[in-house]
DNA sequence: TTTCTATATACCTATATTGACATATTCCAA
DNA sequence: TTGGAATATGTCAATATAGGTATATAGAAA
């Protein structure tokens, strides 16, 4: 059942995490590391497993991996995306992540292309 | 964090068939039995579960024990339950649990008693 | 008391999840 | 073609989950 999968990755702090920021936009394998300040191998294990269940899509761009969330999304996954949303707006993790995500953006300076290509920029880890 | 314990609680289709009926009132295991057609084990471990979680709340009648949705829910809590009820109008399972349910109580005709004395009735499982 | 009904718990097994460490892969640049 | 950067995967250990069988408990009835 497609609700039960959705559960499933919801019952992991980091992967709400990522599903918070990746609410605001699509994001590569760096930045998560630098906003949740968590080891890279955990990180990749926890997209893998929501790719695995349909949650977040995923395209090469030269060396990095962007993640988002699927363009086509079931009304389940909808509804629970929004409610997530509300319920998160008020706990300070979820907030700082969103604050850390905005900080390196400006300092990035970002748009479509996520990770922008190397001879212009730091390394997103920095 | 409450919505990982609510996720949890989420993940598993008997919980959430469970907790979809309790949305309508409460009700005693022997229900859960007859409308789900599971094994009283697996129903009362899952009613634990929910239980210790603080996703359901329990009170002895005589017999039984009714369990129903706590009396004061968080609001991460209320916005899932809503949630899950939207998700769930379409699913047949869900929807025939329901069915079961409204034939069940006009069948044993019982109000806020959920389980009326047994000189009354016929036992709940029938 | 003894018995019955309703429910809970112990114990076991199988499987899933999670995190850590090490290693592999992919793409790019020199 | 070699090296480095970004990401993925394999293996392992610890823990959690889920279902089954058998048994225990609590309350009501006989």
């Amino acid at each position: 059942m497609e609700l039960i999968r959705i559960y499933r990755c919801f019952c992991d702090e980091t992967r709400l995490r990522i599903l918070n920021l990746l609410a605001a936009t699509p994001l590569c394998v760096c930045h998560f590391q630098g906003v949740l300040r968590e080891p890279q191998v955990k990180i990749s294990k926890h997209l893998a497993y929501l790719k695995s269940k349909g949650l977040v899509e995923a395209r090469r761009h030269r060396n990095w991996m962007i993640y988002g969330l699927p363009a086509k999304r079931g009304a389940e996954l909808e509804s629970n995306l929004k409610c997530l949303q509300d319920c998160v707006q008020t706990h300070p993790v979820f907030k700082r992540d969103l604050r850390e995500l905005a900080a390196m953006r400006s300092k990035l300076g970002w748009l479509e292309e996520v990770c922008p290509p190397r001879s212009r920029r730091k390394p997103c880890r920095a």
